[in-house]
RNA sequence: GGAGGGGUGGCAGAGCGGUCGAAUGCGGCGGUCUCGAAAACCGUUUCGGGCUUUAGGGUCCGACGGGGGUUCAAAUCCCCCCUCCUCCGCCA
């Protein structure tokens, strides 16, 4: 949520700001409900105010043991025109705070501009394979390895679900140590969050309203089911005052993660690389406006140190304004070769927030000056149904057999995985 | 799932229709004392919002888990929800 008293102060910067996204009319629908709602807001006050002093010269009159009819007639005459005008205030209110909520955080300067095809590249990193065989892709793989099982999974939970198995499984947890292991070195202290939360956490990290359609509800209990552990880990710091001391704080959540990819018909239906649940260990830092710029950098380079780590090759992407999510102002992905595909995909994500989120979150530390809003961040550390992907078409071999990365060997995974 | 008891300031804890944004203690901050420190003593210490301001502030409204109700007036009475604790049942 953007900070309503900015867009007050300073509306032509807002109005330059959300044109950048990619549209201001809602700006003016905001400003407009807002000089009612205050409007109406000083005269409910003033009546408010006015019934209390009654209130307490009725108090007086009776403990002086003298009559208060007339004066309590007064009084409620003066509650019944503040029920109508509550009722109103609030109507505004709302109605203003609906469409703030909608508005999008103010993009970082240097993000670049454009929509989803004008990322900028930042750098390309390691070499792409080159197979002297046909390369084959993940699922291909996978199915010789005895890793994956769609048909079955088709058929109990439907399309977009599979069945992780055998030699893919030990890679999975493989994986989920290495990431752990370097997280915890990093600073970050690994979570088992909750994955099924309520309302607010879903509106407090951003997802809603806008993203509503791409998350799975349980109408029955009134919960969501994340479709990534940043959410439980933002709700941390929910409706909360930290110390300054105490940040940053970094945490790295391994969860589930849920996802209806409405709106996805037909795309990327081959395999896993886009399913409606797959297992994810996830960054997230809560830390100050000074220092959110540089934690997003250093987040960065925890995920380029991950993929470095697994042999792949992989390009770093500057995400332009007309693709960020709500929340973020600056977003970098890190896209690793796919040579079953034949082009770069989406592994990790990381994005800086600023205090967008934390607004909303209500998220605040104690400050000199009074409290502050926090600035929160939040990257991929692995996905591991990509980065299997990644890893299993980066390493092949001609006969089936895929080179398990050192990293993960010592995790416990197999030197290599070999077809049944 | 059943029965009972709680949720009040950073923490502990009183208040149970008006003079209560809230006693008291602890902690924090400032000061006195001291070579310095401790102790003692004095002072201070929630958050959000509206209006206003020669920018220091001033003034008013709201908030005692959340929402609704009763009342001229609610931390206090009633209803719903959330949550924590104890006991019973069930369970990985």
């Amino acid at each position: 949520m953007l900070d309503l008293r900015l867009l007050r102060a300073e509306p032509e910067r807002a109005r330059t700001e959300l044109l950048r996204r990619g549209g201001a009319d809602a700006l003016d629908r905001v400003l407009e409900l807002d000089r009612n709602a205050r409007e109406m807001r000083t005269h409910v006050e003033a009546v408010r105010a006015e019934r209390g002093r009654i209130s307490k010269e009725i108090g007086q009159l009776k403990r002086d043991g003298r009559d208060a009819d007339a004066v309590q007639a007064q009084a409620r005459a003066l509650g019944d025109e503040l029920v109508a005008d509550e009722d109103a205030l609030r109507e505004l209110e709302a109605a203003r705070d609906d469409v703030l909520l909608g508005l999008p955080n103010f993009a970082d300067a240097d993000a670049p501009g454009g929509g989803e095809d004008d990322a900028v590249t930042v750098r390309v990193v390691g070499t792409r394979p080159d197979f002297d065989f046909p390369a084959k892709d993940h699922l291909e793989i996978g199915l010789m390895l005895g890793g994956i099982e769609t048909e079955q999974a088709a058929k109990i939970s439907g399309a977009r679900f599979a069945y992780l198995m055998g030699p893919l499984v030990r890679l999975q947890i493989a994986l989920v140590s290495f990431a752990v292991d370097l997280l915890e070195e990093r600073g970050f202290t690994p979570v088992v969050p909750p994955v099924l939360v309520r309302e607010e956490a879903m509106f407090g990290t951003g997802f809603f309203p806008t993203d509503r359609a791409s998350i799975y509800a349980l109408a029955d209990d009134d919960l969501y089911l994340v479709g990534t552990s940043e959410v439980p880990l933002a709700g941390l710091g929910y409706d909360r005052i930290l110390e300054a001391g105490e940040l940053p704080l970094r945490y790295a959540g391994i969860s589930t993660c849920f996802r209806r990819e409405a709106g996805a018909a037909g795309r990327d239906t081959r395999g896993i690389f886009r399913v409606h649940q797959f297992d994810k260990v996830e960054m997230f830092t809560f830390t100050d406006a000074e220092q959110s710029s540089a934690e997003h950098l250093r987040i960065l380079g925890v995920q380029e140190e991950i993929l470095g780590s697994l042999g792949l090759h992989y390009r770093v992407q500057d995400i332009a304004i007309g693709d960020l999510g709500a929340s973020a102002a600056r977003k970098f992905d890190c896209e690793a070769w796919m040579p079953g595909q034949d082009r770069f995909r989406e592994v990790t994500s990381c994005s800086n927030c600023t205090d967008y989120q934390a607004r909303r979150l209500n998220c605040r530390i104690r400050t000199d000056q009074g409290p502050r809003f926090v600035h929160t961040l939040n990257g991929t550390a692995v996905a591991v149904g990509r980065t299997l992907i990644a890893i299993l078409e980066t390493h092949q071999r001609a006969d089936g057999s895929v080179a398990v990365p050192e990293a993960l060997r010592r995790y416990g995974a197999p030197a290599e995985l070999a077809p049944r």
